[in-house]
RNA sequence: UCGACAGUAGCUCAAUGGUGGAGCAUUCGGCUGUUAACCGAAGGGUUACAGGUUCAAGUCCUGUCUGUCGAGCCA
């Protein structure tokens, strides 16, 4: 008999087909059962008549505990009750374990515990969604890039230095050249892979050993960083609003039901087209001053002053979400105060205070998801920002390299995997968007 | 690192400074269309830890630990 997958059981109706999956809840009624079975594609509501069945499998069935592995053989029906609902009059059970009492009911739980249990809890069918809908995600970025010409070009986890020495890294000793660290970020490795094939992307795990506490924040994270010879801001944008745009859109017909699952609203996602707004810094603090978002900060002596929001100041949660409330995209707010910003940022032909960079603020307040731009092709410029910055200039020969043989305008931007997921899936915590998240305080299981 | 809030049964939560309870889960019984099924019964507690105030502390005070949210940092 055909073993088949509960989410391609419409196509087995009035058929004999055989599952095989856990036992996800159950319900009795004296004479009649209602086991629902998963088996990691879907969940099937299966009815088992006492008068159906042998007394043997009828005992059998009343022993099954949450979570027992289990192989049903069973004719597939539609509900009579439901449209698109589909139902296995259950025949044969063959039990493989009887599960020990398991500990997620279905009833509510607190994050603590769920994140205790996350082996487990990746199984109820919001979370295994949620997983899905990621690997959508990543599946789409990489089908993007392979179809518009990108070479996935994969960058070290080890590096010697800080990329753009500002975060906190993990440290680790190696061998006898003394520390390493765990990358930040692959850009700069990525900047070398566009000078030799053109357009490249890296998509792995990076790390910050900050101690984000945040519903926003991982020490431990993935990140799509493409880079492009000869792509200035404005080439930037458009390639971020163009690949925005497919990768949503792509989630929402592939992902449909487990969109459903999770209770998103897709309207919100429907919306996200090109073009999307691009406003300058500058602009984005002339909307604040407009609202009347003050900035809002601790002092020295503790005391919490409030100020116009001030020119040169990055922005904070709340102010955030009062320029994208205006919006129902993602915004692009483009040119910043360079003293903001990293050392590797070209400055603003315009404007030597600016630097060409560009963040993605997530509609719903969801915040940044992307931080790009231009990069600083020139020689001398560049050297003098490392030295600013007090970056080792040994370690950055290299990077130099790429300004002292055939110097083009180049631009690229990181793309923070799990806060595309958590905006997609519309997460209250990031920590679900990643099977096994790693925050300051945990690293079980 | 800083700030706010929280910690009571396996889980989610109640309990005016005066005898610590309920729902779910578990075990047993009942029920032929249940959708987190329902009905009846049973077992289940060092109220995070340490100290203090009080005739009396889950409740008030101090400290520690743990967690949640936020700030900073950023994807």
């Amino acid at each position: 008999m055909q073993r088949i997958f509960i989410n391609k059981i419409s196509e087995y109706v009035n058929q004999e087909v055989t599952v095989k999956g856990w036992l996800y809840n159950i319900r009795s009624s004296g004479k009649i059962m209602f086991p629902e079975i998963r088996d990691g594609s879907g969940i099937i509501p299966g009815v088992v008549v006492k008068s159906a069945v042998s007394e043997k499998i009828w005992e059998d069935f009343s022993k099954l505990t949450q979570e027992s592995s289990i192989i049903v053989k069973g004719t597939v029906s539609k509900h009579p009750k439901k449209e698109n609902v589909y139902e296995l009059q259950i025949s044969d059970l063959e039990i493989l374990q009887i599960a020990e009492p398991y500990p997620i009911s279905l009833k509510d739980h607190g994050p603590e515990f769920l994140m205790e249990k996350r082996h487990l809890w990746m199984r109820s069918p919001n979370q295994a969604s949620i997983l899905r809908i990621r690997n959508e995600i990543i599946q789409s970025i990489r089908e993007y890039m392979y179809n518009n010409g990108f070479i996935l070009f994969d960058t070290p986890i080890f590096t010697p230095n800080a990329c753009e020495g500002t975060s906190t890294l993990f440290e680790t000793e190696y061998f006898k050249l003394g520390k390493a660290y765990l990358s930040q970020s692959g850009q700069l490795y990525a900047e070398a892979g566009a000078f030799a094939l053109g357009k490249v992307y890296t998509l792995g795990p990076t790390f910050r050993a900050e101690n984000s506490m945040t519903r926003r924040h991982l020490t431990e994270f993935w990140m799509m960083e493409p880079e492009m010879a000869f792509y200035d801001i404005e080439d930037n944008m458009d390639l971020i609003e163009d690949f925005l745009e497919y990768v949503v859109q792509r989630v929402l017909i592939n992902c449909k039901s487990e969109l459903e699952q999770i209770g998103r609203d897709i309207s919100k996602l429907q919306n996200v087209k090109k073009p999307f707004p691009r406003i300058t810094y500058d602009e984005a603090v002339e909307i604040l001053r407009k609202k009347d978002i003050a900035l809002i900060r601790k002092t020295e002596s503790g005391e919490e002053e409030i100020k116009p929001f001030p020119w040169g100041e990055d922005f904070g949660a709340p102010h955030e979400e009062a320029i994208v409330e205006s919006y129902d995209k993602p915004v692009m707010v483009h040119r910043w105060p360079a003293e903001a910003k990293s050392f590797y940022m070209k400055r603003d032909p315009a404007n030597p205070k600016i630097a060409l960079g560009v963040d993605v603020l997530a509609p719903e307040g969801f915040g940044e998801i992307i931080g790009g731009s231009q990069r600083e092709d020139d020689f001398d410029e560049l050297k003098k920002r490392i030295i600013e910055h007090k970056l080792p200039l040994e370690e950055f020969q290299w990077y130099l390299d790429l300004r002292r043989y055939g110097s083009v305008p180049h631009s690229g931007f990181g793309l923070g995997i799990e806060r595309m997921v958590n905006w997609i899936c519309n997460l209250d915590n990031i920590r679900e968007a990643i099977p096994f998240a790693r925050r300051p305080n945990r690293i079980t299981p």
